[in-house]
DNA sequence: GGATATTAGTTGTTTTTGTAACTAACAACA
DNA sequence: TGTTGTTAGTTACAAAAACAACTAATATCC
């Protein structure tokens, strides 16, 4: 009958609207529990997981723009939850790390998020499980 | 070694990165052709695609906010993309409905973003695409 | 060495979104 | 019929994001 374009069809749409529930409800535990932002849970994640670097890094890991990037720091910084290190032999570079609230703050949500994406990968089969991360993983980098 | 929780395998983190890819892909086709935000794009889609309906109806099938519905109603009439029409029984309704040149733009956009959708669907086996179609779908009606 | 260009990060301004309070129309029911 | 409650949609204000202009440090190249 129709052959008109279908929005619910459509990746973009049906991407958009499975992002947002999920961060939707997840978001509760990094803003409700310690009053941060989602950009502020990301640089927390990447720093938790990936080690010491700089905000440019985080930024090309994650895809975030470095103003988005540099208030998020500042945020989790007046929260004690890192610290700057202006590097000796370019002192443009900031290395950044977690101080030990910062840690603790990772392990604590990294835990709950866990659970909370296994929760989410269980209505799948395993096979499909590793096919839509997979393909949301390379989707996310054309 | 890691035992640590892993941002690059979150679901909520995959999903918004991969929507923002491509929305971002998209984005310069209504926008850029016809000036649209994204939430005007959509409305347009579900009046082109589902027929008439009120803000309400389009805002429960798009799980959009009913603030954000009403602007952008408004910002496409503005546009001569859609008419109003205030219904006899309960004059709170209001029917939207697209008009010629709403019609020819979704028209336009509609086969642009068919034509969009399988080009990213093109990088998967047909088995995959249904797996990761039918997922997003279920995720976002959680 | 000094002018010019790049780079990391910040700050200011404008858009867009989110949230809450509001208006207008209708419903329910004493 | 009139008081109370509910619903569709709008508006006002606050939070967040996008974009552009900026500062400070370094690199380049004459």
């Amino acid at each position: 009958m129709h052959d008109e374009f279908d929005l619910n069809g459509f990746l973009p749409y049906l991407l958009n609207r499975a992002a947002e529930t999920t961060s939707l409800a997840f978001q509760h535990h990094y803003k409700g529990r310690y009053g941060m932002l989602r950009t502020e849970w990301r640089v927390l994640a990447h720093l938790g997981r990936y080690g010491d670097m700089t905000a440019k890094q985080i930024g090309q890991r994650a895809g975030i723009h470095k103003t988005k990037i540099s208030r998020a720091v500042a945020a989790l910084e007046h929260k004690r939850f890192l610290t700057r290190n202006v590097l000796a032999d370019d002192r443009r570079h900031e290395q950044l790390g977690l101080t030990k609230a910062g840690r603790s703050a990772f392990n604590d949500l990294g835990r709950v998020a866990a659970e909370f994406d296994a929760k989410l990968m269980d209505q799948f089969m395993p096979e499909e499980a590793q096919i839509i991360k997979r393909a949301l993983t390379r989707i996310a980098t054309l």
